[in-house]
DNA sequence: GCCGTTTTCGGCCCGACTGTTTTCAGTCG
């Protein structure tokens, strides 16, 4: 025992959470593995759960073990589960896991994951056709073997041909601005559709969520109505893989899948609370119902075969004895605790901000930029914005920043509207340009020596639209007694939520901005900003934005009052 | 395998759709 622990304190050191994904996946597999060997559905979803849980868990499990701490408290975790957590930390590897490989290859949970294939006929597909891989279930296919198999046919053997050709969707996780011109686009037809009285989008769009796999939508309609026919006769539309009276399942071309429900009007509340999850919040509020004798379900709140609650969301929630919880908080994360102890947090809106954040880099002219965000910053009612010079790393020509600073100041006050004006250091500048400004910000990739006087901090990365990035923590943690600066670009929203959290638990205050780039139809970046502020559980207090200009000049001057004199 | 405002045993969300059946299992969300 003293071998692995020391083992696992080497482990300990490393400040990733890599400990976490391993466990998590080698819980999943053993889920996988058990459902295909047929073993009780709900020690399956145990590990499942776990894995789920551990995945997301935002503590390293690793650490945890070396401290010895019970593991049991965990979500999901028991006596069981937790020795195999220490096991996994400790040696790598699960004896329960190599077990199951002795029977069942690890690429089975390739042939399982085919849309169609589920646990049952990758089994059958395994002990029948030594189908192991999906280039097995591909060849066996084409030589039409599987057509001849108990509970197949030719039209299973023809949509397993579709799926791993690739036909059935991307799979590929769709960025929450691109997602929005689809649904909006969606929603009009479906809303002309006749019988239609109402369609909104649920799901993780409705949590806003950075990026989403599917578009949810719910449609209340009259008995008789086209809602159906209307999606799966939309023009992009390439496949229709499930279509029945109430409900349809369509993949447009771009790949993105698209679910349709259509419920009674009565039911509109309960269904739009089903659908737009998470899976792991709707199961917590069906526990709360079960505790009190209600049956919960997309129709409805029911006591016994009496419908109690369910025309709206707030009358669900008020049925297990909670206040409404925002779309954004529900995920499981402790909403459920806050709610029924009043608790929940008054989430930043839209409406709160007072003010925008224009970043003008040093490649571009300032008046034009300035003045499409005053244009639209006046159209929102805002008061005032925070421009950002940014000044590059190294200057090949001499810039005029006093004439770049008056441009900016010219494009707001034609607009009506005031202006605070700051320098961008990159972190590796050299220089610093001499001129009057009202504070100076910065701009970090990694840990290093954030300017002392830098009042607005902003962090830049690898902007892979699916890459999380590492554990941002150290990098907020700079800009305590400043403001962090957190702007809604769409390929950088899947970074954003964890910056803003962590601010949120540093006590960090934030600047939600747009960074004035020209949006055009696209959704509002600062509405994607106030969106993952409010997934971070945000309040308005946090923002620095939402309070009128001479507190927010206040609080940029704290740092670096003596340096408004950028430069030497 | 986990868990407890009916519980340390007996539950664990559940309804829609498809394909293959001839009354239902498997898959999905």
């Amino acid at each position: 025992m003293a071998r692995a622990a020391a083992k696992s304190h080497v482990r300990a050191d490393s400040s990733d959470r890599a400990a976490n994904t391993r466990v998590a996946a080698v819980f999943g597999e053993i889920a996988d593995l058990l459902e295909v060997e047929g073993q009780n559905p709900f020690r399956v979803r145990a590990y499942r759960n776990a894995a789920h849980e551990l995945g997301a868990l935002g503590r390293d499990l690793a650490a945890m073990v070396a401290a010895g701490e019970d593991l049991t408290e965990l979500p999901g975790v028991g006596e069981d589960l937790a020795g195999k957590i220490c096991e996994i930390v400790d040696t790598g590897s699960c004896a329960a896991l190599d077990e199951l490989h002795a029977t069942w290859p690890a690429s089975i949970h390739d042939v399982m994951r085919v849309p169609g294939v589920g646990p049952r006929r990758a089994r059958t597909l395994f002990e029948r056709l030594a189908v192991r891989t999906l280039a097995d279930l591909h060849a066996a296919a084409t030589k039409q073997q599987i057509r001849e198999l108990p509970g197949f046919g030719a039209t299973s053997e023809r949509n397993i041909l579709d799926a791993l050709a690739g036909l059935l969707g991307t799979g590929r996780r769709l960025p929450l601005a691109e997602a929005r011109v689809h649904g909006e686009r969606l929603l009009a037809r479906l809303r002309g559709a006749p019988g239609v009285i109402e369609a909104v989008i649920a799901g993780s769009y409705r949590r806003a969520l950075a990026t989403v796999g599917d578009l949810d939508f719910l449609v209340t309609a009259r008995a008789k109505n086209g809602a159906i026919a209307a999606l799966v006769g939309a023009p992009d539309v390439a496949h229709v893989l499930a279509e029945g009276d109430t409900r349809a399942t369509v993949v447009l071309r771009s790949g993105l899948q698209i679910d349709l429900r259509v419920v009674g009007r009565d039911s509109f509340g309960a269904a739009l609370h089903y659908f737009t999850g998470s899976k792991a919040h709707n199961i917590a509020v069906r526990r709360l119902g079960v505790a009190r004798g209600l049956k919960i379900n997309e129709y409805g709140v029911f006591r016994d075969e009496c419908r109690v609650a369910g025309r709206t969301e707030e009358s669900v929630f008020a049925a297990v004895g909670l206040p409404f919880i925002p779309p954004e908080l529900r995920e499981n994360r402790g909403e459920i605790a806050a709610a029924r102890a009043g608790e929940l947090p008054q989430l930043v809106t839209s409406a709160d901000l007072r003010g925008d954040l224009v970043l003008v880099p040093a490649k571009s002219e300032p008046s034009g930029l300035v003045t499409a965000a005053a244009v639209a910053a006046r159209a929102r009612g805002l008061a005032y914005l925070l421009v950002v010079h940014e000044v590059p790393a190294r200057s090949h020509a001499a810039v005029d920043w006093p004439a770049r600073i008056h441009a900016a100041a010219e494009a707001c006050a034609e607009r009506g509207l005031a202006a605070l004006q700051g320098l961008e250091l990159d972190m590796a500048s050299k220089t610093c340009p001499e001129v009057v400004v009202d504070f100076v910000a910065a701009r970090l990739s990694h840990v290093a020596h954030a300017p002392a006087h830098a009042a607005l901090l902003r962090l830049v990365g690898p902007t892979r639209a699916s890459d999380e990035g590492p554990d941002p923590t150290p990098l907020v943690r700079l800009a305590l007694g400043a403001a962090l600066a957190v702007v809604g670009e769409p390929a950088q929203l899947p970074r954003l939520e964890p910056q803003l959290r962590t601010a949120r638990a540093e006590g960090v205050a934030v600047v939600l901005g747009s960074g004035g780039e020209p949006g055009g139809g696209e959704a509002s970046r600062l509405d994607l900003a106030v969106s993952q502020a409010r997934r971070a559980w945000i309040e308005p207090g946090e923002v620095v934005n939402s309070r009128p200009l001479a507190e927010v000049r206040a609080v940029l001057a704290r740092r670096g009052a003596s340096r408004r004199r950028a430069g030497p």
